[in-house]
DNA sequence: CACAGGGATGCAAGCGCTTACATCGGGAGA
DNA sequence: TCTCCCGATGTAAGCGCTTGCATCCCTGTG
């Protein structure tokens, strides 16, 4: 952030820009260049038939003109939108937000636009059909939570809508995820070997039964681990966190009114785990100690209040997602997962048990 | 959520839409209702002189095709972009992008699209320039931040674009704002109360000195207020936390390597103060207790890790500041400036001092 | 040296809407 | 009953681009 002092800065500066803003059309820009508005256009897009001294000629006039291409008319005449979708349920968790950003950022850089949606489970159907917005204006969509079965696999990949999901591993759709089970492995293991015996779990949501989705497979992850190591899950340890601080504390709250509440637990993701924080401090008891906690996620705030999580490279899927949505648009581009790094990130809110 | 139960679900429901794909033009409507492209255009958009049965007529066509207009042609021929800018230094701070998400909100309820920037002293200026993107097809912008001095301001005002102010005051633009200087009062006077003598602050930056702006605004709030009370703020005691995490804990670092450190100190902003809970810790300190500390915004996770804070209505105001600018374009709405309530919520960070 | 081939460019027809202007019809006032 | 007026609708000209097709010209080839 640059300093401003007192009389200067970018606000002060003189307005020496000639700016007769922006109205030139892709006619002036021909009339300047003295070629065909035809020849314009492709010279700006980098159409391989248009000579190279035409188009440092094209260049020229632009720059004097400041010219600047109507997207809306662009978009009309090609029937190329330069939109995607991006769906998730949740628009305001970090972890959404997170993709979000890294996905503008690379759309933003090739001059396509978001068009974002929350899928509430009426929502998610009416994109393939009649919702208003994602009918025909977008040329392809990224999909966030989808936690669908393998048969809306199967319905998605029939579209013939570009799709790319975000977070989960989908059959015959392009993917950017992590191994989820993995990272619940990692972190159960992490509560094992630091002596714990009772350790709970605090899913997003407790419907676990769906075919294959993100918390299925940390839930997966997480049984196998305590199951190998001989330890017992009780129903009573899994509490349904909901995805938010509120959630996490109600579920920790649940927990710690157990008669034999748990010395460890493990949130599915990180604000769960902020919010149970709370619930510790209000039972007086204290993290890393009394009780300890591993999140899921990573998130900005997780590193400064010491909390232990499975980290994963959100904002790097988001980018990764959104170039591969391009290259499928391109025409580039098959059908793959591509597979994102998790680590534990080792702090203080998980330690001995007492 | 929905609980999403095996076999079943939304994704699995029978694909019984006719679903002809979106394809149906105004031309389609008007044949289909029997009346002129112009008059379905009209009665799609309010326009007075239609007939109800007429307009009656239209929809039903409208729905009996799925009819969703092509905004992009809408967009051309009206010469009405529907979209506005949203500009910010740091867009991935929590305040940022809780102002987006505000903004977005409301928006997106009224079609209008949202272009995103980031306000680096050199974008700014581009802005009302040259800029590629926001030089023609927008009809407004949305300023976060601006930190600019009087004459900034002035020549905003100059401009005939659109704008609206978010966080801070300026003279002739429509704004909304909280009174930062009562935001710092309330933090330094809860500090004061409790009996602490040595108090710092942390400052988004350091350069103060611009005519009016938000740290400004905050800081003289506080010095006024810890000099009515007879304590003095010796230079040490304001360090620059750039309103970030990681700054915060540089500058909590610096405070608690100082031969007499503070024993509270004031954040302009929680994700500062989460960055300083980690140097406390660090230092072998405990919050609330070696050291209290206050932060502002109200960040969802102040609650659970039980920050003292400013609060700051944050999603609202970009709501607020949205819909003024969709009166500003409708015409209505005159410069106005729009204050938001503060309140000072008492938390466990702040205590007594050792 | 005529001719085919293909690179470089121009022409002009839209893309799907909005809107100024023309038109039409029917009730109110003369 | 005949204007006049105005509400309701239609006509058609674009909005600023993209792109298929036609055209032109410059090489390389036989």
């Amino acid at each position: 952030m640059q300093a401003l002092t007192s009389g200067e800065g970018p606000w002060d500066a003189e307005p020496d820009a000639p700016a007769p803003v922006g109205r030139a059309t892709i006619d002036d820009v021909a009339r300047e260049a003295g070629v065909s508005t035809a020849t314009v256009s492709r010279a700006l897009r980098q159409h391989p038939y248009v000579a190279e001294s035409t188009r440092q000629r094209v260049m020229t006039a632009v720059e004097r003109l400041k010219y600047v291409a109507n997207s809306n008319a662009a978009r009309l005449a090609s029937g190329q939108s330069r939109t995607v979708g991006f769906i998730a349920p949740m628009l305001t968790s970090w972890y959404t937000s997170e993709l979000m950003v890294g996905v503008e950022e690379v759309l933003t850089h090739e001059r396509f636009d978001l068009l974002i949606g929350t899928a509430n489970s009426a929502s998610r159907e009416r994109i393939f059909r009649g919702d208003a917005r994602f009918q025909q204006h977008i040329d392809g969509v990224i999909l966030v939570d989808v936690f669908c079965g393998d048969d809306g696999a199967r319905r998605l990949a029939a579209l013939d809508t570009p799709i790319v999901v975000l977070g989960e591993q989908l059959q015959r759709i392009t993917s950017v995820s992590v191994d989820n089970e993995r990272g619940a492995r990692l972190a159960a293991k992490h509560l094992i070997q630091l002596g714990h015996k009772r350790i709970a779990l605090v899913a997003g949501h407790n419907d676990l039964d769906v075919a294959k989705n993100v918390p299925t497979e940390r839930a997966k992850g997480f049984r196998d681990t305590l199951q190998a190591a001989g330890l017992r899950l009780p129903a009573a340890y899994v509490q349904d966190g909901d995805f938010t601080i509120p959630g996490g504390h109600r579920a920790m709250r649940a927990l710690l009114g157990l008669p034999k509440p748990p010395t460890a637990v493990f949130f599915m993701s990180d604000e769960m785990a902020f919010g149970a924080l709370e619930a510790v401090r209000e039972a007086g008891l204290r993290v890393g100690h009394d009780v300890s906690i591993v999140g899921f996620d990573d998130h900005p705030v997780a590193g400064p209040i010491g909390l232990t999580t499975v980290r994963q490279p959100v904002r790097e899927m988001g980018r990764l997602g959104a170039r591969l949505m391009l290259d499928t648009l391109d025409g580039f581009g098959t059908v793959r997962h591509h597979p994102m790094e998790l680590t534990l990130i080792e702090r203080i809110s998980s330690g001995r048990p007492a």
